[in-house]
DNA sequence: GTAATTACATAGGAATCCTATATATAAGCG
DNA sequence: CGCTTATATATAGGATTCCTATGTAATTAC
């Protein structure tokens, strides 16, 4: 039983237990999980395509169709037709439907408090460890793309001497740490493949907090 | 954006991959994500009650009856009446069932690639992180107990001066370090109460790797 | 301008998941 | 003992998820 082996075990049980509390809570929201996650798509990142939406939520196209039609049921999104290809549709969450996703609790209570157990220190640590590990995923088509700070043009990643707050984002232009890292962030603008390419190897050369 | 609210979006990232790649891995296995948990954790953990495998993989008991009458139908498992409970039965799997459990490929191979992509050093504060996570949200209820060395009576955190292994188990009686926090051990026996908070107040009051 | 591709929908069907309820056994209590 | 309550599982009924396969319309490639 390798360390990686334990991780992915691990992660696989919040991932059981964050599926199943989705579902408890779909009684008081009366979306279910794959509902309730295209709607908070849709109110975070703006007007999207099926297929976009359904590879963000990792099921095949006709599936989001599926709950795509639920929600444009239930009133809290709408189909327009795309001006620019008439093939498409762009999906719009309804004034209803963004109320909706305000309201909706994605995570549940016990998770934050179970992430809150770990001092600043682990969770910047944990964080990071995340970071490296869903950047992996992406490229490696696992993933769709995330917003992150891995992979952002204004990402600085080490260049301060603060130990606490190494990187800069040259969009706000300030000074964060390991534990403001963000996996999806509004800002992002996704680098060239070079200038990635280097600022990750800039962020991974340096050891951990040690 | 706080650090634990990006921590938790990453984690369901993550968890949304995991059960997409059972899906998709269903074609070869020919069982649906829930049949092969339930039969793994068959396989793992010998027999067990339906109640029981429902609590574990947190979905109802109807809802693991069902996936329990699936594995049967395909000669995988089969139910014995529990010797000391009429109403009860107890869940084995069958040689054809133990066989296949091996074969099961849990983990996408891509996720375990990504772990990998983390230092040994990061590996270790990823794993004692999530020991630290998953044993709150195992006290709080959220999810079943697991057999990890936090709760384990054999546990004894932070005694050995090497600081790449400062625990020992009194199990197999040798020092380990975080890298090797187990997080469903074979040799697991639940610590009492007292023992167990003596232990663990050790185990979180000191440092992490620095 | 035809052929291949792309975006989406629908059809068909198995599996998941829920709540509510039925059945049988077990356990508690007067 | 007899009665009530609790527990273990199964079934019923129904909405949703999820797949593959296929159809339709619009776009792109040659």
């Amino acid at each position: 039983m390798t360390a990686p082996t334990n991780i992915v075990t691990g992660l696989a049980r919040i991932g059981t237990f964050i599926r199943a509390e989705q579902w408890r809570h779909s009684d008081v929201s009366g979306l279910t999980p794959t509902q309730a996650q295209i709607l908070i798509h849709l109110a975070q990142r703006g007007p999207a395509r099926v297929t976009a939406v359904a590879d963000e939520i990792a099921v095949t196209q006709p599936t989001a169709s599926d709950s795509v039609a639920a929600l444009v049921r239930k009133g809290l999104i709408e189909k327009r037709r795309d001006p620019d290809d008439a093939r498409a549709v762009r999906l719009h969450p309804t004034p209803k439907g963004t109320r909706a996703a305000d309201a909706l609790t994605l995570w549940p209570d016990a998770l934050l408090a179970a992430v809150e157990t770990l001092a600043p220190d682990e969770q910047a640590a944990f964080l990071k460890g995340l970071t490296k590990m869903i950047r992996r995923l992406q490229s490696d088509g696992a993933i769709p793309v995330q917003r992150m700070c891995a992979t952002c043009r204004y990402f600085r990643p080490n260049v301060h001497a603060d130990p606490a707050k190494p990187h800069h984002c040259a969009f706000v232009d300030a000074a964060f740490g390991d534990a403001a890292l963000r996996l999806d962030c509004g800002d992002h603008v996704e680098a060239d493949t070079e200038e990635g390419d280097r600022n990750w190897r800039r962020f991974t050369s340096h050891a951990s907090a040690e």
